[in-house]
RNA sequence: GCCGGGAUGGCGGAAUUGGUAGACGCGCCGGACUCAAAAUCCGGUACUGGUAACAGUGUGCGAGUUCGAGUCUCGCUCCCGGCACCA
């Protein structure tokens, strides 16, 4: 063993050793119980950043954690390789996308392995192999034959000036990136799934995944399920028009609609609008800006009469109807009845437009609840209907009830089961994505590519700078023949949204080389994934998607499994603290490397200046690591300068995985000097005169546990405590910070130790028990940390005396003999408050325990003289005497 | 705007089921070693008062439930994530 811990060395060593013992290779093996660990797979954006890192370190733990528990672990990494940063990479650059992205690719993988992740990387693939996203197009033309994929028209945001479709990221307030044009949005024909017929699994199925509960809910209220009824309203005066469907969920207040409200692209707003400019010009002012949901929801409410009036079927009420910016075509049926005394946005609506608000709910008998609708509305579903004709004195589900079975009995209406999910819409007009695998014949119509002719590959050579779709403009790529009648057709120009290939990836690796088929067998033994990790902004688009997809693979025939991620770890982003210099009103900001921070005799920041010339700088807020604020750290920089495990060992032990991470450069530091110390600990250990060393193992020279002093007694205790909690910690509660806290202890405790046996003096017989409880607690240490910091645990198991690598070696066990304890401490409280600790016999009675309380010094200072109303005892924990 | 989450010493965080708030680490202070510095090791460190024992205060803000609240309930503030074409 070397004198000193060199990273360098000691990680080549390791990662040599997992190389020639192909150690992460991973088999099928029915005889054995499989773990699927998945960590997202990364966007080659050009380099590995600290969130990245963060990530697959979590996986790796997890990973290397199963594999000592025994099971067959399956560990991937590969490329979500098409996307816009390509594009955009290639008109700046220069570039063509592909080469881009290949270099990108090459990068990132020499720094995931410098990192020494456990990946099997014989499955690694990129999204943008030909041979991948062929069996994307192969399933595509399946669900276009069963009507799954369809194609109908709808909106993007279209950049006038640049004649292009943007992304909403693109869109800055309202205005195209590049050429600063006003944003319109635009109809044009597009590919859907029809994601909305599986509603309801998607939502019923996450009662039985152990997902995290932010993300079920997210993943719910996104589905939106919501039960209510469509009514037909007439329109009053005119015979031709079809009466005006409306969904609510809230029938049980028609009586209280004071007006209805359509969305700007409805049928009957389009048909006013031929004849009234006013309405037109508002039509059109709707047009403006872009499509995302926080854009159109962010808008001021505003309305345009149409003049026109509806007649509510249960009165005979004629209503006026309106034309709305806050009604949306894509949700019901585009067209709502308005009641402001119960809607809080219908209210804001009329308020602004002086239209009345009439209260028919009122608060439950015996509310004291005071409801005052003309200046907020009252959206309890709790109430009791008012003013409604018979329906008046009716509950919710009552009113409820007996409205449907009217609207249903009289034809005036049906129940109804409404999602906000809306149909995935899988157009992209860009180059870099998976072609649709389509063709459009002017005689035969849409027709699917056969399968003999897929994958149907993205052409290399593209013009990218101008507008449009750049496959459309490439002639050798648009014209073909048709496979039907043979006549000539046009390619379908639209690529897939990304997320279609990041819907089935975890799939593919599980048989990554299957050349004749999209999955084979081999993804029945390993699907479902068992533990997947990735970021909290996931929580609701890709795992959507991804479980959707599942369904679809599933009813191809290609899995048994339905749902795709049994487990799921969201992790949180990665922030740092910011350092800038304002000059003539220029912001420049310096990256934490080149800063020092100064502080004051309390340990508080006071000043921060640059390393190279002691300039003064400011400390600003800590933000999500980024380049405008250059705050961004290189986990290539940091691997170089304190090895590998320093920074695995800093993004674990700093929070729990699901929450934010701040970068500290002195932490990092203090990470290095833990690695440092533990090195030299074994090593002191390991070189003491002698070289048996003792084990409490069967068969082992013997050491009587029953001739253990109690010092040495208090170090196993500590020892197996240690591992029940680590065990719990990395195996059930996911959170890695404790654990390796708990580690530090460990390690602490045996400096303590070996103090106390200083202290005490040792004979012959003693020395031997001391190091066999300390070789036992340093095992412990370094099997529990080898899934943090392999490479280091790789050599200090050998320097222990092990022939086996700690890669193939057993999580420790608990001795449950050596952790009992005869004593324990409570605390003392007095009303509530702390008075004093007392140590009491592990069994001790109430009685006993009480009076041993009662007598206790401190505690008579505030009991004396007072009556003790109650003693509360609770076993193990905690006495409180109330006075 | 809507949905989800968060807030604890100077800082990151711990407190697992309502039961001793501040584990572990960073920083800071003091000491040892050294010609000196770095590295390392030892001790201290929530705040206020006190030599100390100890006492008072304290988990974003305001109420409430409880013998007991960082943890539960209600009402706010600020920050973060998502909102369907960033990935």
């Amino acid at each position: 063993m070397d004198e000193r811990y060199t990273p360098e060395r000691v990680e080549e060593q390791a990662q040599t050793y997992w190389d020639e013992h192909r150690s992460f290779d991973v088999r099928e093996d029915p005889s054995r119980e499989k773990f699927y660990c998945l960590s997202m797979f990364p966007y080659p954006s050009g380099k590995l950043h600290i969130g990245h890192v963060r990530n697959y370190a979590i996986g790796d733990v997890i990973s290397r954690y199963q594999r000592m528990r025994g099971r067959n672990v399956l560990q991937p990494m590969g490329w979500d390789a098409f996307g816009l940063p390509a594009e955009n990479a290639a008109i700046t650059n220069q570039v063509p996308p592909a080469l881009w992205t290949r270099k990108n690719i090459e990068d990132m993988k020499r720094q995931l392995r410098r990192l020494g992740f456990a990946y099997d990387w014989n499955r690694e693939f990129a999204t943008c192999d030909p041979d991948y996203y062929r069996w994307e197009q192969w399933l595509f033309t399946r669900l276009f034959e069963q009507g799954i994929a369809y194609r109908r028209e709808s909106e993007v945001n279209w950049d006038p000036v640049d004649e292009t479709v943007l992304a909403n990221e693109q869109v800055i307030d309202g205005r195209g990136w590049r050429s600063g044009a006003l944003v319109e949005r635009r109809r044009i024909p597009q590919w859907f799934l029809r994601i909305t017929d599986y509603a309801d699994e998607l939502l019923d199925e996450l009662d039985n995944i152990d997902w995290p509960d932010a993300v079920k809910t997210m993943q719910r209220n996104w589905i939106g399920r919501s039960v209510g009824t469509e009514i037909d309203f007439d329109i009053a005066d005119e015979p031709d028009l079809d009466p005006l469907r409306v969904f609510t969920t809230r029938p049980d207040t028609i009586y209280g609609t004071t007006f209805m409200a359509v969305a700007a692209d409805h049928p009957l707003a389009v048909k006013v609008a031929k004849s009234d400019d006013k309405v037109a010009a508002f039509i059109d002012e709707c047009r403006r800006g872009g499509t995302s949901e926080a854009e159109i929801e962010t808008v001021d409410k505003r309305g345009c009469d149409l003049g026109l009036r509806a007649i509510n079927p249960f009165n005979g009420e004629r209503i006026p109807i309106w034309v709305a910016n806050f009604v949306l075509m894509g949700y019901g049926t585009g067209a709502i009845m308005a009641v402001p005394a119960h809607d809080e946005r219908d209210h804001e609506f009329a308020r602004r437009y002086g239209l009345p608000i009439r209260q028919v709910i009122s608060p439950p008998k015996g509310s004291d609840e005071i409801v005052d609708v003309q200046s907020a509305a009252w959206t309890g579903k709790e109430g009791i209907v008012i003013d409604s004709g018979g329906y008046s004195g009716l509950g919710f589900d009552e009113c409820f009830e007996a409205m449907a079975k009217w609207l249903e009995e009289n034809d005036r209406g049906v129940r109804r089961v409404n999602y906000r999910l809306h149909d995935w819409g899988v157009s992209r007009q860009r180059y870099w994505g998976c072609p649709v695998p389509i063709v459009h014949c002017e005689s035969c119509g849409m027709v699917k590519v056969p399968d003999e002719q897929l994958p149907v590959v993205l052409p290399d050579d593209v013009d990218l700078s101008g507008g449009g779709s750049p496959l459309a403009k490439l002639k050798e790529f648009v014209d073909t023949t048709c496979p039907i009648c043979g006549g000539p057709a046009r390619r379908d120009t639209d690529t897939f949204d990304t997320f279609m290939e990041s819907s089935w990836y975890f799939a593919r690796f599980c048989c990554a080389d299957a050349h004749s088929a999209k999955l084979d067998e081999r993804a029945d033994y390993w699907l479902p994934v068992d533990q997947y990790i990735g970021g909290i902004e996931h929580a609701i688009l890709h795992l959507m998607y991804a479980r959707f997809y599942q369904k679809l693979i599933n009813e191809a025939g290609l899995s048994r499994v339905r749902e795709p991620f049994s487990s799921l770890l969201t992790q949180g982003m990665v922030v740092a603290e910011t350092f800038y210099l304002e000059e003539e009103g220029k912001i420049r900001y310096y990256a934490p490397a080149e800063v020092d921070v100064e502080h004051d005799a309390r340990g508080r920041s006071v000043s921060a200046r640059t390393r190279s010339d002691g300039k003064a700088l400011s400390i600003g807020p800590v933000e999500k690591m980024s380049k405008s604020k250059n705050n961004g750290v290189d986990p290539e920089d940091m691997v170089a300068r304190y090895g590998a495990d320093t920074v695995r060992l800093y993004v674990m032990e700093t929070s729990p995985p699901d929450q934010m991470l701040e970068w500290s450069g002195s932490a990092v530091a203090g990470a290095a000097r833990f690695l440092r110390r533990l090195w030299q600990v074994v090593r002191t250990h390991t070189e003491q005169e002698g070289s048996t060393l003792l084990r409490f193992e069967d068969g082992a020279p013997g050491i009587d546990l029953g001739s253990l002093d109690e010092n040495a007694r208090f170090l196993r205790c500590r020892t197996h405590e240690t591992i029940a909690k680590v065990s719990d910690d990395v195996g059930r509660r996911y959170k890695f910070n404790t654990a390796c806290a708990a580690c530090r202890e460990l390690l602490n405790e045996i400096a303590t130790y070996e103090a106390r046996c200083e202290r005490t003096g040792s004979d012959e017989g003693s020395r031997d028990i001391r190091r066999a409880v300390i070789q036992e607690a340093l095992e412990a240490i370094v099997l529990m940390l080898a899934p943090v910091i392999p490479h280091i645990c790789h050599v200090l198991w050998q320097a222990l005396g092990h022939r086996e690598a700690v890669i193939d070696a057993a999580w420790p066990t608990v001795d449950e003999s050596a952790i009992v304890r005869d004593e324990i401490d409570l605390a003392v409280q007095v009303n509530g408050k702390l008075r004093a600790q007392i140590r009491v016999a592990a069994d001790a009675d109430r009685p006993t325990i009480e009076a041993a309380a009662t007598h206790n010094a401190n505690v008579l200072r505030f009991i004396e003289g007072k009556d003790v109303k109650r003693v509360i005892v609770v076993p193990g924990k905690i006495v409180n005497i109330v006075v």
